[in-house]
DNA sequence: TTTTTAGTTCAAAAGTTATAGAACTAATCA
DNA sequence: TGATTAGTTCTATAACTTTTGAACTAAAAA
């Protein structure tokens, strides 16, 4: 392994973290890190797992998961039985659907314990109120760059 | 136990399984729920063990993580060595600034490994440069929404 | 001064999740 | 047809996280 090989596979591991930060497993991070540095950019199954050393369960796992959720896609050439991964361009609109999904979930939540307060606390009932209106916020915000987004990418 | 406590302590696992995932254990979940239903508002250290029968070490290490991180709060009166805790009104703040800070931690890696790339795979190129677009789209919606939620608090 | 209170700290148990390994399958190839 | 390829699926194990339990501490009360 020579030197430049041995940055690319830091570069691999460190931005593999940053992944986990999103929700992925350390296999799943890697790989989506792998095809941001890898050159060229499509690789097969087996590339994944000679190039980590690991299992084929593992690889096989974390290539459907990231398929799944579109995070990554695959295509293939006449003539040749393997599928070739690439990374497609809709990691931050599936992670923030993702978010979206859970600020929605927990405001119907919080709709629910707020109706159900005693007036007697108006200082906690505002609290709860101003989570209400923050998630409305994130929720009009968030939901407009998503809206570009989808206009950009037609 | 009659049969509002039974609903309510329903409500309580329910919405804390909400913030787990917002990246809350189940302990710290069950404690921010509890908070949002809970008559009288404010609650001690010793209120939460015995109304969830945990470890004090449980709820101890909850405690701090929700104080360190401003989800929780707490007051004290003279004469009074408790300290009653209730939860503050940012909790969507504290999360985007962290989801913030996770995007802007992607974009340096991306950068790092964009710059790296030969330009011999201009469409993986492509894809790469649109995750950064996408980041900065995200940075600035929800900076702005931050910056009125602050704005708003003073 | 001793006891009680309101917690904290630390080691271990319990629970969870990720990865590995091995056996399997369905399609292709020789 | 039998062997190889490109994976999948299923258990087992390793690693990690969360919670517990028990011992501890610092301040206040008796």
């Amino acid at each position: 392994m020579d030197e430049s090989e041995k940055i690319s596979r830091e570069m691999v591991e460190d931005t593999g973290k940053v992944f986990e930060k999103f929700g992925l497993t350390p296999m799943q991070g890697r790989i989506v890190a792998y095809f941001t540095i890898s050159d060229p950019p499509e690789k097969t199954f087996e590339d994944l797992v000679l190039y980590f050393k690991a299992s084929k369960s593992s690889v096989s796992n974390s290539l459907n998961f990231l398929l799944s959720n579109k995070l990554i896609d695959y295509k293939t050439y006449a003539a040749d039985r393997k599928r070739y991964f690439f990374i497609t361009d809709s990691f931050f609109r599936v992670y923030f659907e993702k978010v979206l999904e859970n600020v929605s979930e927990l405001k119907k939540h919080t709709f629910k314990t707020v109706s159900m307060r005693s007036p007697s606390h108006p200082e906690a009932n505002a609290i709860i109120l101003k989570w209400i209106e923050n998630a409305n916020l994130f929720q009009e915000t968030i939901g407009k760059a998503m809206a570009e987004l989808i206009k950009d990418s037609v």
